[in-house]
DNA sequence: TTGAAAGCGATACCAC
DNA sequence: GTGGTATCGCTTTCAA
């Protein structure tokens, strides 16, 4: 639609010079003296010239432009991730696409397809996984943040905490502080971080060394058909109506967290006492609930800078020195777990 | 960096057809032997073949591409409608840019410049305000959704609510149910969103139509320079502390009115009775407080849905309708102006 | 210091 | 139904 726009040829008419010449004054390339800088430089601003990017990028076959594919930029901490990594990646040079894919994976492939066909320079995936491989004649770099799933690709890094050793450390923080029965609490949106066995498995495991037995009763998984919050606090609700009692719950993450602590105050139980709860993520959702929820700080700073300098590393032709970087995780504990 | 891709003449000459008859095929145009499709079609997967953007926009001077800008999409009214708004583009064909200004002129222009180069088609901004026109040889069509300034473009279209009714509506309500002192909380995000006598003009004009004197000590204003929840909760925690009091705050933003009732609910005021406090743009904030907030509906759906409506009608040639679409509020009233 | 011209990949017109 | 080829705007090599 816009009409067409100032070309190169324009400025080179204009200023009585080549194209050859008005490019490298608009690049600071090749030499040419100061007064054809000048006018040329001039001439490009009067006129109000855009290079044409589609062109350049043609040529040069790169566009500096990084895609960031991530399953919810409304999710508190995946915005967080997706604007630290876009912020490096701008210092560094690259722009960003960013990618919204709903956790849909049709919508994934379409969008892989068509960040190919723009020509991206590489892959930053932020949370969620991935089912399939690209299948393509092309050969990115890629980043995983918080992500699993392999693109195929031969240079793949994976930035991400100990995901099973953080839901371990979870649940062992509720039994150190004297709990007996610890349901799990998640929806499923909280398992397409990472495989589902991943996230649960620290709990498992947890309950398993601490001798106490798993009840599946005390197992509690949404399809996450509504927001986690709602969602979260119908879950320990059913289970409470079903007779089904517990005095710890390990949520992942603070807005299941949330929830659940909701419910449980609409019952007058006392959290902190009679029922802990632990979050994950340290997002707002358990610093601005009252009691405030205990929680586990994952890092994402220190993963956006990781996953980012292992792109440009690769971008820079460089090899991966590490393919699994992985970024501690500290437990927060606060009234949930406390008391008071 | 990618190693070359397969391009359209490989396809061709492996198919051993010509370029002409390749790009028919796999964009449905002109006519082809069955035959000819078969084979353009499998070698064309075979190899992983996908079409080069780039080439395609610079031969096309059209990239079905929109720019979403906006100055925060860790924000949830924002991210809403910048979601809302893909969906809707990308079910008509175009797909968007999502750029985050964080509220930064010279990071703003510097997108725009760059949007221009890419050669998008159209640019929604959602949210903020904008102060410097663009300077470039295009004229592309724009939309401004919640969005204050002008672009200088020839077509461009307003959606919004209407801000100072809005803030009247805010300041009535509380009034209506009999607050005699109505303090105003904003933190410098909030007036981006329009200028600053837009949001806060209905709350002089509904205070001065009330027959009530205006105190400027209960005007509170916040440079954000943390998040909006702690800044509010300090300029609350300020007012009180100088010996300002008030029954009644009117907060731009949910996060602002979460901020002033976790302070007054710190400072064991009762909610609800001794002091009414009502926010704006019915996000979760406002859900899942305790007690839950009364706000201010906007719609941003209907909001997202006519924005890129014109948007599209724009696209396709015709002069917009309507230059300034205003889209209804509603006041939604909880507990913090019920009381219990 | 400057310029002419080739070529990046896809499209579309026009001839066959 | 199919193919040759000019063209989009820019960069870059090589020669002047």
């Amino acid at each position: 639609m816009a009409k067409r726009s100032v070309s190169i040829y324009d400025i080179a008419k204009l200023a009585g010079v080549s194209t050859a010449t008005v490019s490298n004054v608009l690049n600071n390339k090749g030499s040419y003296s100061e007064k054809t800088r000048d006018l040329v430089v001039r001439i490009a601003r009067e006129q109000g010239y855009v290079a044409n990017f589609a062109a350049k990028s043609l040529r040069e076959a790169s566009t500096k432009t990084i895609a960031l594919l991530t399953p919810d930029v409304s999710n508190d901490f995946f915005s967080t991730l997706v604007l630290r990594a876009e912020g490096l990646l701008r210092a560094a040079g690259y722009a960003s696409y960013i990618c919204n894919t709903g956790n849909d994976d049709e919508r994934e492939d379409e969008y892989v397809r068509s960040l190919i066909s723009k020509q991206v320079d590489g892959i930053v995936y932020i949370g969620g996984v991935t089912r399939t491989p690209i299948h393509a004649a092309v050969d990115l770099p890629v980043v995983h943040i918080d992500h699993t799933g392999s693109t195929g690709m031969s240079r793949e890094v994976y930035v991400g905490n100990d995901m099973p050793q953080l839901s371990y450390d979870m649940t062992s923080t509720l039994i150190a502080r004297g709990c007996e029965r610890v349901a799990l609490v998640s929806v499923s949106a909280s398992f397409y971080r990472t495989e589902e066995h991943d996230q649960a498995a620290g709990y498992y495991r947890c309950l398993e060394e601490c001798g106490m037995r798993l009840d599946r009763n005390l197992v509690l998984e949404g399809p996450h058909r509504q927001t986690s919050l709602i969602e979260a606090a119908q879950l320990v609700n059913e289970c409470l109506d079903a007779g089904y009692g517990f005095d710890g719950v390990v949520a992942l993450g603070d807005r299941v967290a949330l929830g659940a602590v909701n419910a449980l105050k609409a019952r007058g139980v006392a959290i902190g006492r009679d029922v802990r709860v632990i979050g994950m993520d340290d997002s707002i959702y358990s610093r601005i609930s009252t009691p405030a929820i205990s929680t586990v700080r994952r890092n994402t700073a220190e993963m956006a800078e990781r996953g980012v300098a292992a792109l440009l590393a690769m971008l820079g032709g460089a090899d991966p020195e590490e393919t699994h970087i992985v970024v501690p995780h500290e437990v927060i504990e606060r009234t949930t777990t406390l008391g008071e």
